[in-house]
DNA sequence: CCGGTATTTCTACATTGTAGAATCGACCGC
DNA sequence: GCGGTCGATTCTACAATGTAGAAATACCGG
């Protein structure tokens, strides 16, 4: 083990991974891109959810079934406990990186 | 001007951004990478770090000066207030993202 | 069967990130 | 003043990530 390699994942991929805990036991695509624009404001294109969905499910940070039964078909998404490491690892990485920095006055401060 | 585009900054772009905040007055190409090293423990290649620096100065997020007299001469680099207003608007957004979300948990909880 | 709706899949492309070699100029020892 | 080293930047090529929207699929009500 150990030597994790250390890289974050990619905005859209964080967002992806957050949505998916979430909405736990609804995460599904058209869901995960609603849930995501609820929360953040952004408006995103659908396939950009799911092409992010498909690469973390091939990097082993998602798991995906099929849902059968009432309604249309939907592939439900589960964080593997690799997703799990990966989200905390980029967060922790990201603190490290804002500690002692200051926000607030930020704006104010830059010139121009 | 309301209308921001609400595209959160890529993650490196994050970094860099935070990095010349961090080492302020000092803030040259080799210095920036150095200090995203050291506050986030990952390595990274140096043009990596010049090609952000780059577009970011392009978007105006950035904005450059050369220094002359000691040493070999470096371009120096301060954040602009639309520099502020980006990074201060992605945390904010992550914020958003995060909130309510159990983190400690995370790892524990995921199964396989 | 048909049109509408929800979902997923596909395809093409743009932006962001990575890697390392090439270049540049100041300084140093000789 | 010349070659070599050092700190720094620039350049070039490429890989990964993100974006956009149209096509396909399947269910549903009528």
């Amino acid at each position: 083990m150990g030597d994790a390699e250390l890289v974050p994942l990619g905005v859209l991929e964080e967002q992806v991974l957050v949505a998916v805990l979430r909405t736990r036991g609804e995460a599904y695509g058209m869901e995960v891109r609603r849930e995501i624009e609820r929360v953040t404001g952004r408006d995103l294109a659908i396939g950009a959810v799911y092409s992010t969905l498909d690469r973390l499910e091939a990097k082993r940070l998602l798991r995906s079934k099929r849902t059968f039964g009432d309604g249309p078909s939907r592939r439900l998404f589960e964080l593997s406990s690799a997703g799990a490491r990966a989200l905390t690892e980029t967060r922790a990485m990201r603190d490290r990186l804002w500690r002692g920095v200051d926000v607030g006055g930020l704006v104010a401060m830059a010139k121009g």
